[in-house]
Order: structure tokens, then sequence, then C-alpha cells
DNA sequence: GCTGCTTTTGCACAGGTATGCAAAACGGTG
DNA sequence: CACCGTTTTGCATACCTGTGCAAAAGCAGC
């Protein structure tokens, strides 16, 4: 019952060609004549055959299979990114084998260790870092690597972010400019690039403008540390506004200050957040934020990928896309920034 | 400078071994001397030699891939479901090759020969369904298929949905006992069995109490179409609760009703939703809905999925797991339910 | 029909591993 | 030491495809 896997000898067989010429028809660009291609085609049909891509990668060396490695999915913008970047490859003709990696360091090296035996083509990690030692074996693998929204300072390893500092001080300027006094910060998890990065610009746009942040908390870039630390900032720092280092954070500090408060945001406290995911845009929010343009990441992090796969000796690279502030209605907006 | 791949072979070498030698010391259940097997180790962790996963699976005939097709990542249903995937299958020696399958119908044949290309060991399709020549496909290449959170008459295919005709009867007999005289119901698409069955529970639940909808329309498990739908409701047939399909859509209503049209929920209009993610929990929203136990989804379908690669001759399981409705605040609860 | 040129085809091998089978090594007993 | 039963090892082959090379076929012009 079984029913045996139909290979390119049978189709060769049914045709009366031999099995390199069914080989050739199915690798496009190959030299094959138009009578043959529709004979071995009429017979593939009819025995439903289909090239094992396995065996081809075996012999070409390219598995057309990108490893994705990311740490958890609770925050929309990682979803939003992961069908954006699914998407793109499909139409290059890869495809993404997915790695879960709840922990950091430890884990995330076993985990690209199994990446490495599926032979993949290329790796994106997504908000996760790498050791040197596993940094060192992809690139001796010659396996391109793409973080995706983390930075680090390791030359082999290429990087897509937004610009974070740029955006932090953005951010920073807005709400000097909205007239508020007492400044509060929950960072992004301060060991992160992304964390440490929208602190130093928010920090130096604050310092710009003469102020210094009233307080700073590290939120982890978890829903429960965040809420706990904007509750810690209004009743112990009194402050009128808080920038929170991601909006999935920003909505639960929303939901601390307005629910469980009873405070008004914007009125009494002013929160900004950082992605746009969708969420922000959802009318009980309406949060206002820096935009981290995903599609324009995922499309960076894509060519850049490719363009290594195709040219192994293409330097890697390190990009930052800048995005624009939306100002929606969780902070107040000061004259002329509508 | 492309270091050339280490394999079995050059360990063998270094070893002063055969090549079998090696494949039996990483081959779990090999028969290897205990001295061997530390000789072979020895010169393989010098070399950095890994198995290669696509040769093995070559000879095998086993990739450890499993295929997971879905249709979107918006709903957070499914990013959640998928994380738990993930990291189930993980355990197992299993991996995820990820696809979009954006359309219905077309685009999803097109992508599963795809997925058969690659030689997975299984199918998992996330709220998509099959044409029958898909299927017939699949069985005939012996590769089992579960459909997750969907269900389809075709008898090859296993499927594991919650029982959604109890579950929607349970929270029918919920809004009545809650006294509401003009009960709604927004539809998940029509053309998806779990729109249909929990129209169809719902309705016999009604039934039962004597009560007819109010008006019912279809969602298409879209938020915008959501929000429409609830603001018709509202002004054309003035109902006092609405069964909304599921929670994603159920969190535009929300928003539609209070935000835009100024209603308190629940004291103009309860809600109730029907999946229990984790958004359903923010204070923000306190929705009361129907919990879909996606941790016991997981597991079923993950040991419905290997007890099929294992033994090809199981017949495939249609299971449909019971969930307990979750009582927030976005309905009033009637007495003796709390 | 023959020559020279281009296109198409087949042959044979390679890619990295697992496994059946037979030969070799081992270990214990008399 | 010879014997026999059990492990362990090596040899050879198979899995399915792509590709370099040489042979064959096609084609145009005389």
């Amino acid at each position: 019952m079984a029913e045996r896997k139909v290979t390119s000898l049978d189709v060769a067989a049914k045709a009366g060609v031999s099995q390199s010429a069914v080989s050739r028809v199915f690798t496009p660009g190959a030299s094959v004549s138009k009578k043959m291609s529709e004979k071995v085609r009429a017979a593939a049909d009819e025995l439903g055959y289909r090239p094992n891509v396995l065996a081809r990668s075996l012999i070409t060396g390219r598995s057309r299979i990108i490893g994705l490695v990311v740490a958890y999915l609770e925050n929309q913008f990682y979803p939003d990114a992961l069908e954006r970047l699914s998407n793109a490859l499909q139409e290059q003709g890869y495809h993404i084998l997915i790695f879960m990696a709840s922990g950091t360091g430890e884990g995330v090296d076993r985990v690209i260790d199994e990446l490495l035996d599926y032979q993949v083509d290329g790796i994106i990690t997504a908000s996760v870092g790498m050791t040197d030692e596993i940094a060192a074996r992809c690139d001796a693998a010659g396996i391109p690597v793409v973080l995706f929204n983390r930075g680090q300072e390791d030359l082999r390893l290429s990087e897509v972010t937004s610009d974070n500092v740029a955006g932090a001080r953005k951010i920073a300027e807005f709400l000097v400019a909205g007239g508020h006094k007492r400044i509060g910060h929950i960072t992004g998890w301060t060991g992160s690039s992304t964390g440490r990065d929208r602190e130093a610009g928010f920090r130096s746009g604050l310092a710009e403008a003469g102020v210094e942040p009233a307080i700073v908390l590290d939120g982890h870039y978890r829903r429960a540390e965040a809420a706990t630390a904007a509750r810690a900032m209004v009743e112990q720092a009194q402050v009128d506004a808080i920038f929170v280092g991601n909006d999935h954070m920003a909505f639960a500090v929303m939901d601390e200050l307005r629910v469980s408060m009873g405070l008004s945001v914007p009125d009494d406290v002013s929160i900004v957040g950082y992605d746009d995911v969708p969420l922000a845009a959802w009318a009980s929010y309406q949060l206002t934020t820096l935009r981290q343009p995903s599609g324009r990441m995922v499309e960076a992090t894509v060519s850049a990928l490719l363009e290594r796969i195709a040219a192994p000796d293409t330097p890697p690279r390190k990009i930052a896309i800048d995005g624009p502030l939306i100002i929606r209605s969780s902070a107040h907006v000061p004259e002329g920034w509508a």
C-alpha cells in the first residue's frame, strides 16, 4: 500500500529517454528541445512526478531553505514580520524553517547548530543574538546571517534595524515640545541593542533640550514588568509622560494606568510607544508611537541575505532604517505637530 | 576561502576507521563499541563534523520536517498556536517548514505541492482547507495531514478542533440566562467549518430556550466587517447582546461600540467571543469568551500526526476538545454563573 | 552527399549518508 | 589452544538528482 515514490528514472523509462533528460526539463535554463520537453512533461504529469528537492540540494549545495530563529511571538511585531518575511522569501523560491529559541545564549546556539544540520542557505534571527563561537561557525560554513531588529558589533553578521537612536530622539523632542516636565522611560531590555539604543537616543534628545529623565526603569520587554514600572513611576516620581520601549509594553502600561489606577491618558500621563504594530491603531489604544517600517525592514533583510547567498564575498551590511512618528491620541500633541 | 564541508569520510580518515563506523556512531541504537565511539567522536569534534540531515533523509526516507500551512497571523490565536506547535515538535526532533497561504483553494494547493517537494513527513494546516485532489495526493504519497482548527468531511484527513457546537451552545445558554432579549450573532466566515459549527451550536442553544437570534451577519473573520456588522446590529436591530465568532473580531466590535458609538459594554450590549486569546484577558477588554484549549489542541495535533508517521496504517482521527467558558466583564453575568 | 557548426542527448559520476551482509575480532569455556 | 557464540567492523550498494564531457543529431550551404 505504501506507494513507491516516483523518480526521474521512472519518468525517463516511461518517456523513453535518459534520466538526465528528465532532469534538464525540470532545470530552468538547461538545453532541451521543445519536443523533448513536451514528451517528458507528459510522462511526468501522468505519473505525478515532482523533483525531490532534498536530493537536488545534496548535489547543488543549495537547499533554498532559510532558517529563522525567533524568541517569542507574543509581541505582534514578530508575527507580522514573519508573515512578510515568509511571503517575500516564498516569492524568491525560498522557504522558512522556523525555530523557537525561548531562552537566549545557550539555547540559541543549539538551535543554530540544528539549523546548520539542515544545510540552510542563510539564517535570519529576529530579536535574538548570537555568541561569538556560533557566529564563527556560520561564517566558516559560508552561511550568511542577518539579525533582524537587533544589532551586534560582530563584523561577520549583517543586521537590519530601525534607526533606534534617531527615533527615540524624535520622541524626546515630541514630549518636550508637549510641555511635559517629568518624563519617565521604561526601557526595553537593556541587554538588547534596541533597548540600549532607544534609551541612548531618548536621553540625548532630552539632554539637547536641557532636560533630565525623571526616572528610568527596565521593562525587559515584558508586560508585567512594564505595568509595575509604570505604577511606580506615577506613584513615586509623579511623571506626566512615559516613553515605553515598545508598543507591546505600552499597551500594558495604558491598561495599568487607565483601568487599574483610574488615570486618564493623555490628560494625566502621556504615553508614547515604539514599533507601531497594528494594535496601536485600534480605537481602544490609539497609541502615539514611532513606526518601525517592517515592510522596508523585511525587504532590506531579504535582499541583504540573498545578496550574500548569491555572492558570498559581499561584505555583511548594517542597515538602519528611519521611521516616522505616528501621532495618535495617547500623548498630548504640541502645537504644530499635528 | 569557501571551507569545504566536512563529511563522514573526513572523520573516518582522521579516526582511521570506515565511513560506516562514523555513521553508526551518530545513529542512535546502532552497534558500536565504546572505544570506537570515543575515537570517532574525538575526531568529529576536532573537525567540527555534524551529519548532513538532507543526505540522511535521502536514504532513510524521513526528513523530520513537518510542513505547516497557515492563512494569516493577525489573529493572535495562530502565533500562539504556532509557538506551541514548534516547541512541541522540536521536542520530538521535528522541525517546521512554514508556508503562508493567504488565499484559499488555488493558492493552498500550490503551496502543498511545494511542501511535498521537500519530502515533509507530515503536514499541518491551520485554519486552511484542502481540495479533494490535493488530499488524494498527500494520501497517495503516504503523508499524513492534520487540520488544526478546521474540519472537513474527507476521511483521509485528521482534524483537531475545539468542540465548536457544544461551545457555542454554552454561550447561548449563558446569554439567555443573562436575560438578554435581542441577541445577535456575527458569524465567523460561513465558508469555514468552525464558522458554521459555531453558528449551528449557537442557534440550537437558543432554540432550546425558545429564542430566535435577532440578527445574524457574516463577519468573515475580519475586523472591519465585524465592526460594520456590529453597528448595523445595534442601529437596525437594537440588539442587547452579540456573540462574535472569534475574539479577533470581538475586539473590533468592542472598539466600535464603545469608542465610536459611545455605548457601554456590557451595560448597553453584552459581548461574548470565542478563542480566549491572551489579549482577551487584558484590562482594556476583559472579554468573556469560550476558551479553545490551544495547549491541548496542539498536543492532540502533534500526537495524531506522529502516530500516523510511525504507523501509516493508523486511521485518521477527528478530535474535538471541549473548552470552558471564561467569564469576564464584557457580558452581563447571570446569577449563579460567577 | 559532404563539410563544418550549433544544438541536443546520453553516459557516467558525484554528492553525503544508512544499512544488509559477510568477515573479523572478541570473550569465555573446556 | 581450539572451539563456539556474540559483538563489532568494513565493504559495497542504494537513495535521487545535476552536470561535465563526448557522442549524436540537426541544420545550412556548397
